[in-house]
DNA sequence: CATGAATGAGCATTCATTCAT
DNA sequence: GATGAATGAATGCTCATTCAT
């Protein structure tokens, strides 16, 4: 009597490693919709579709799994910021699609955006008692480094400019106005996610960044 | 029996004012600290030194009365940026004096960013909610309007800046900084909030939009 | 419109006392049934006919509400203790009627031996926390110890002895007979809570103290 | 696949028997520490070093467990008792032994207080339900009774004296003050576990059970 | 013999809210 | 206007126990 044909790691149960996924995955939503203190581990089970012990068996209490969700969230990013080749690109070139990048993630992962107002309401003590926190630091800030030396270097750009300051600066034009859309659509009377909106947000963004780096 | 021989209604309105105005500070604070799904009812009174119930009765429910917290923060901020006067100043003048203020502001305020980021956790439903949204509008961007606007005419800014956008991002620019400032120091292992990493951030942002602005 | 006819203090809901000794009566059955770990907070609420979150109200939590119960057992027993009277009598009499009184005591108070089993399962914490240990000293040692004295002067006592110890071993004769009823029961094969068993261990009890204290 | 080239029957066994004696070590300290309702199954397993579901392979539930734990306590002390040779002694060297043997026993053995102290609390059901119970009578008994016999006969000690009546009074006074030492110390005020201390319980003991005992 | 994964029922505790005065 | 008493519905978390291998 065969009782498991089916190509391991694909419908088991009992897979730990499936389960933890499945566990985070359902628990980034719920933080992202809730916040921390707002999301219920009642929830999180049932989106998860998994018994609530069993988040309990593996990240030991709600605030452990939200900092292991953090740590994903980071990690996933920086993943992604790693495939950029930012190297490769003429120097304003590369400035502009950093610039883009960091709207669509944020366009694209909201989820992002709330864990990190999260994480900052209770004062980055999640990161802080992370071990992997370090680790987390962007590689594109080195990246960034590099473009701004060489755009210099090239007489396309400015000198002087401290590549995190620029980075906090590209990710906070964006976070801003993505994470407030809400707030200042209704005080501002117009609906800041239309397209038209979008675009010119972007557009924005690049001309200030890039006008200022172009600045003698 | 007499139960009370003091003037009738002045004072009792005096009383109740103060009252209310002792929960909103205190609610302010609790929201601030907890965000909107960790704060209690019960530590709101507790700070207020009054009884839960009034709460109740003065703002029907937790909800109302964040509602309530977020007005009363907006207004603050909105007062003070009326003092700020800048159409009697030279365009570059203002517009560093408008980032500076915005700065110092958010430092002195650090609750209204925490008050910010639950308003946008729950999509801005408070403000939706609230007739008085559209009046939170600042005054200011139509102000950097006019600064936008002479400054151009004077030859000192480049011209098609949207103060809407000018303004967002001028706040942005400050609030990524601050709201995440124990994620990012924990992340780039340096402490973002020290003096000297102040007056950096403050002069990166000025010659940042400044530099933009003055571009051809 | 009358609401309420009835004397103060009999029938009136909303009665803080009144709703603190209904908890406190409940949760020392409850906590004698089954011990501090085996104790439910549920049924204590149900027991007493009120609300489960009264009982946090009043006792912040299971443990020092625990601690409320032992206090109260020792009042209790304290102040029967109190009404003996032993200085009035001939001291070997005083004697028998205290070891009758333990006895007694009890046996209609089954539930004052699995509290302290309780509380000595947990050491003693529970008391030492209390600011209040001290008084439940019992009224009795010196009492005992005044009654050994004048036995001794009249000839009837032998001389050196302890009222504490001689305390201690009064209790510990009745406590351990009772509290092992049942498992001495099991292994002696007899019921040892019958009449006649009862009178038995009543007797070899007096004898065996009073025996030991007529000896030269 | 070879799973096992090991001898066959006879080594297994061994295992299966180390096992079940590791978990009822590793179970009594539990019990003993934290009372049958508060004992924890994971950490019986945890301090046996062994797999929770071993512990149910073996003993069904935690009641059996317990019941399991409490049948070889028993055990062990009779063990130990029948090791003292009281028919060899002098009566009244004998009865002396006795009582310093079982104060000594508790005192090296406190988990037996409490596990019999959680015996009791649940009524001896454990005990009732074990086949063996009268098999945990202790030897003793009779033992202690032809001690009194002899000892009347020489003309040392009184007649009439019911032997389950004295072993039970020779166990309570160590009992009762061993297992209430912390609660008595919280009252008096006074170390009743100092090296003076004891010395002076086992003497008072020692005095009261043979003063009695002498008497004519 | 041995074990990691999984679970249903339950538990102490909390919370926003209402009642009665 | 102000307050102490009271409550129903969660909420995070635990526990003994079983499953599948």
């Amino acid at each position: 009597m065969a009782r498991d044909t089916s190509p391991p790691g694909e419908e088991r149960l009992r897979d730990a490693d499936r389960s933890q996924s499945t566990i985070l995955a359902a628990a980034r939503d719920e933080f992202a919709e809730h916040g921390l203190g707002g999301a219920r581990v009642d929830r999180i089970a049932e989106r998860a579709g998994l018994n609530k012990r069993l988040i309990y068996y593996y990240f030991e209490d709600k605030e452990k799994l939200f900092q292991a969700v953090l740590e994903l969230a980071y990690r996933d990013i920086r993943t992604e910021e790693m495939k950029l080749r930012l190297l490769e690109l003429d120097p304003p070139i590369a400035v502009r699609r950093l610039i883009e990048f960091t709207w669509q993630y944020y366009l694209d992962h909201p989820e992002f955006l709330t864990l990190l107002n999260s994480a900052n309401l209770h004062r980055a003590r999640h990161l802080a008692e992370s071990k992997r926190a370090r680790e987390l630091n962007s590689p594109v800030i080195e990246t960034l480094g590099a473009v701004l030396e060489r755009g210099r270097k090239e007489g396309q750009f400015r000198g002087g400019v401290d590549p995190v300051q620029l980075y906090v600066s590209i990710a906070g034009l964006s976070y801003f106005y993505l994470s407030n859309s809400h707030t200042l659509s209704a005080i501002f009377g117009r609906d800041l996610l239309s397209p038209k909106a979008r675009t010119e947000r972007l557009s924005h963004m690049a001309d200030l960044v890039l006008g200022y780096l172009a600045a003698s």
